[in-house]
Formats: C-alpha cells, structure tokens, sequence
RNA sequence: CGGGGCGUGGCGCAGUCUGGUAGCGCGCCUGCUUUGGGAGCAGGAAGCCGAAGGUUCGAAUCCUUUCGCCCCGACCA
C-alpha cells in the first residue's frame, strides 16, 4: 500500500492510533511518541529504555528507595549470575522457573563446569548469603533491598509489561518468627499501594493471591492490582510471605534465645519498569503520555513566541527569570526524605511553537507556558495543562504573580485530579456479578473489567474459568478493598463462597 | 513451540507476480522567508535492497538455504 505520508493539513510527526481503534497499538505508539524506549530489535524482547523514560524510572525509585529507608532497610547487591544447582533447591521455586531461564554454559573460552542462570530474581542467591550471615536471633531481622536487573525468558513481550530483561529493586528479609515475617510483608504491600497511589496516582486494590497466582516457593503472595483503561489487571507490585520454604532450602538457621536451632522465616517483594506500564495505561490518552507531576522528569515547559531577534532575546530573558523562580520551588512532602524540585525546560528550538506544543503534550508534560511579548507587556503568562482537570484547563491568561504564587497548589492539585479520575474510571467500570451468564457476557471476546464475583475457593474451578474465558482471580481483597464479606454462591459451581474475589482478565 | 507478517537511505514504505539505470513520503543538511496550535520555497547529502549459494548476458525481483525481528496464542513481574 502506497503510503502518500503526511499531506497538507494532515497529522505530521509520530502518529498515536486512538485507543478506540487498536488499543494495543495505541500504547505501543505512546511509549513510542512519548519517548520512554523502543523495541531493542537486535535483542529479542528487549528494550532500549530512552532518557525520558529512564528519567520516569529514577523518580520512581528514588521515592520508592526512601520508603524502603524509612522502614529500615538498607541497599546491598548481590550477582547476577546464579549456580544452576541453587534454582533447583526449592521444589515449587524450580517448577515455575526453570521454563524461563537464560543459562550461561560457556565463559572465558571454555564450557563451565557447572552452568551459571541469569538471575530471574534472586532468592536463591541471597538465601546462599543469609545462610552465612545469619547466626543468631540477634542477626534478625535482616532488612535487604537490592536494585537489579533480572532477566526472564518470556515467550511474549510488551514494552514495560514484560520485557525478556526488566529492572527492578527486590526486597529479602529474614527474620525469627512467622509473626514479624508476614507483618513485614503486610507493611511493603502498603509501601507500595501508598506509593503507587500517591506518586504514580493510580489506584489499586490490595490483596492476597489464590494459590495458583502466588509465587513459586511462597506460602503466600499479596498483591496490587491495578485498573487499566481496557479493563484488564495489571499486577503491580507484589510481597511474598516466604515461610521457611527458603530457609530450609538454603539451611538459614539462626539459635533462638532458648538456644535453640530454628530456620529463618523470609520474605520477599518487588516492583519492577512494569509500573511504567501501568502508569501509561492509566492516565494517557489520545493525545499520547500524561505524567503526574510526582514523576514527571520536567514539569513545565516554557515555549518562547517572538517574530524578531530583539524580541527573542527579550522572551528568552523573561523565561529565564521565570524558570529561575519556578526551579525553587519544592513539590515534595512535608515529611519527605528528599526535596522535589520543579524542574523547568525552555524549548528555544528554531521550530513553529504548534510542532512544539504537539511534542510535549505527546510527552505528557504536566503544563506548558507560552511566554511573548504581548505576555511580557502585560505582566501575564499563558498557561496550558496538559490534561483539563479541576487544575486548569484550555489556555488561561494570568497575573505572573498570581501564577507563581499558586503553582505548587495547582500542580498538586492536577496530581490529586489524575488520581480521582483514574478512580473515577474504576468504579464506574467495575461490577458485581452473581450469575454466570453475566460473566460470559461481561468478558465476552476481549472484553473486560474489574468483576467482583463468588468463588467456591478451589484451584478446579479457578482453572475452570480461566479455561473458558481467559478470566483470572486477581486477588482476593483485603479488608476494606472491594465488598464487605459476605456469604454468597459461586459465580461458575454454585458451591458455598465466603466472600467475593477480584476477577479481570490480565496482563 | 504453533499460526501470521516483515527485512530496500535515519524512520515508514513502493518496486518483486511479468528480471533491464533503485524510487516515494517523512526526517536530515544549507540558504532565504516564517514563528500565539504540526511552516513555505530553493538547493543538497545519504542505500554493496537481512545473509549465503545458485540460474542468467544481466537479480531487490526467479530458485535453494539460512539468520533476524514483529504480531496473535500457550507461560509470566
């Protein structure tokens, strides 16, 4: 098909498909436009994470690490390559591993005695050092993050969803009794919804996975689970309730103040570039990427409008001054561990300020403020954001004063906006489902949503569902996070259920 | 692994059926004019057509082999 490219009056630069049309491709395309990665192409199911996107990921984990801080853990790092006999000392561990692990049998010229795995996460390993560390309950609790990559043989990738090579912080810790244990775990899944909703402003509900969804070698998993604009689940984050599983494997044993021998009860949990990808499915739009100005790498960007040189070097000025003003001002919390500054582009490229406007919309830059001598004259910046919110919206004429006085108001503002409308969209999206024919419709061919349905509690019919519709459980909520408890029917058997569990089709 | 698609200037593609000087759009470079929602004109640079064999006077095009990537399923943060 002859392809005539951009015609006159026709869309020119990167073209983003609606949502509407081809949602796949439509995130394909704001990933893509919004300059956040590309495929790597020369590395299957790899990709090249841009600067704008590396930028999104640094604020992610620079807030992420001083959560992680502030409940007690520290930083160490542990390698990447893993002896193959390690992987295979947990029963469950191996099962759902071993399909997808790259192995290195070959280094410095000559096959390696014993085969090295490229860590698809690292339990194995650190359970190795614990082991060694680890002697007495005066050793517990052991709080450790690490910042990795991890590498999984995935046989279908999308960008930032599930990349063959993702980064990553994953948490170990190990302590004396199975009641720390799990109240660690319960405090980093809020760690994670807290920060998920208050950085990347998008909801999620926190639960517990069935025993098929959990991962391999845990008790039990907790999760959240986050709502995207097609209706499907993504799994967010997740914090895994050990036991000794690990600690048997691995012989992490520590003497009690009985003076007794006991294994160490672990746990561990991760968010990985993923959030990325959950964060584009949550806010952006027709128009391409749409930042919350928690993680937004530039929040304002400032395009200058002139006709003469004498006129550029006056607008220039002012949005230096204006920039300068802007940069001091600390978005961060009250109680922050870090100070957030504004961070402020001015755009002087020798380009027409509508190509200029397009382009970092398509950025998801929070505001844009077209500075000119008309402006200038007036003592008024013309303030654009990037979403219509309760924040802003179309082009607003005001007062300079008056702007930078309520700019932090208003970028905090638009933040809390994109949140309650991404709120907004779950509830009216998702549904109570009490009969099975509903349930055929509601997920019939791509369809889905959040459907809070009765399950009889076996892994028969979980698989059942799964079969016939593609629907999985996605948790079961925790107290608070979907309907009250209450007896009902299974939505498939009709057997007894105690309450009802999240089920959507996922990512 | 099963099904599908695609490898041709930086990007997106046409050309392949029917072999004969490698083309188009975008982007890029230079200049002038422009600049409050995707600029216009003029000039210019850039490709051993994924790789290897073969057929032919002649191959992007035909034949064989091969490599890679993407999309759709099964597996999964």
């Amino acid at each position: 098909m002859a392809k005539q490219g951009a015609k006159k009056g026709e869309e020119r630069g990167g073209k983003i498909s609606t949502r509407e049309q081809d949602y796949p491709q439509w995130y394909q395309d704001v990933v893509r436009e919004g300059g956040l990665a590309e495929p790597a192409k020369v590395v299957k199911g790899c990709m090249v994470i841009r600067p704008h996107g590396y930028a999104v990921w640094e604020k992610i984990q620079r807030d992420l690490d001083a959560r992680f801080k502030a409940t007690g853990h520290q930083n160490a790092y542990f390698p990447l390559l893993v002896p193959q006999s390690f992987i295979t000392k947990e029963a469950e561990h191996v099962e759902g591993f071993a399909p997808e692990l790259a192995v290195v049998t070959h280094a410095g010229g000559a096959e390696l005695e014993e085969p090295y795995v490229i860590r698809p996460t690292s339990e194995t390993i650190i359970g190795h050092f614990f082991g060694k560390w680890i002697t007495s309950h005066r050793d517990l609790p052991m709080l450790i993050n690490q910042w990795a990559n991890v590498m999984r043989w995935e046989l279908r990738t999308r960008m930032f969803l599930r990349t063959t090579e993702f980064l990553w912080q994953e948490g170990h810790t190990a302590h004396a009794n199975h009641e720390e244990s799990l109240e660690e775990v319960i405090r980093m899944l809020h760690v994670y919804g807290d920060f998920v909703e208050e950085v990347l402003a998008m909801p999620v509900v926190r639960g517990i996975k069935t025993q098929s969804e959990k991962f391999a070698g845990a008790l039990e998993s907790y999760c959240i689970e986050a709502f995207m604009q097609d209706g499907k689940a993504l799994q967010a984050g997740t914090s895994h309730d050990l036991g000794q599983n690990f600690g048997k494997a691995f012989d992490v044993k520590f003497q009690n103040d009985a003076g007794e021998l006991e294994y160490v009860w672990q746990t561990s949990w991760g968010v990985s570039t993923r959030l990325i990808g959950g964060l584009i499915m949550t806010h952006s739009d027709d128009d391409g990427l749409v930042l919350p100005p928690r993680v937004a790498p530039i929040h304002v960007v400032i395009v200058p409008i002139f006709r003469r040189d004498d006129e550029k070097a006056r607008v220039l000025e002012a949005a230096t001054i204006l920039k300068d003003a802007l940069e001091t001002i600390d978005l961060g919390h009250e109680r922050a561990a870090y100070r957030d500054f504004v961070r402020v582009e001015i755009d002087d490229r020798d380009m027409r300020p509508g190509a200029k406007y397009y382009e970092w919309e398509r950025k998801g830059v929070p505001m844009r403020i077209e500075l000119g001598p008309r402006d200038l004259d007036k003592g008024q910046v013309c303030v654009k954001m990037r979403v219509p919110t309760a924040a802003g919206e179309g082009k607003e004429f005001l007062d300079e004063k008056a702007f930078l006085d309520g700019f932090r108001e208003r970028l905090l503002t638009y933040q809390a906006e994109l949140l309650r409308m991404a709120r907004e969209r779950v509830a009216a999206a998702q549904v109570t489902l009490d009969s099975w024919e509903e349930f055929e419709t509601t997920f019939a061919g791509d369809n889905s949503t959040f459907a809070w349905c009765h399950w009889d509690g076996t892994a028969e019919t979980e698989a059942k569902i799964k079969e016939l519709t593609k629907v999985t459980i996605r948790c079961i909520p925790l107290e608070g996070q979907g309907p009250a408890p209450e007896p009902g029917k299974c939505i498939l058997t009709g057997n007894p259920s105690k309450q009802r569990v999240l089920m959507a089709k996922a990512y």
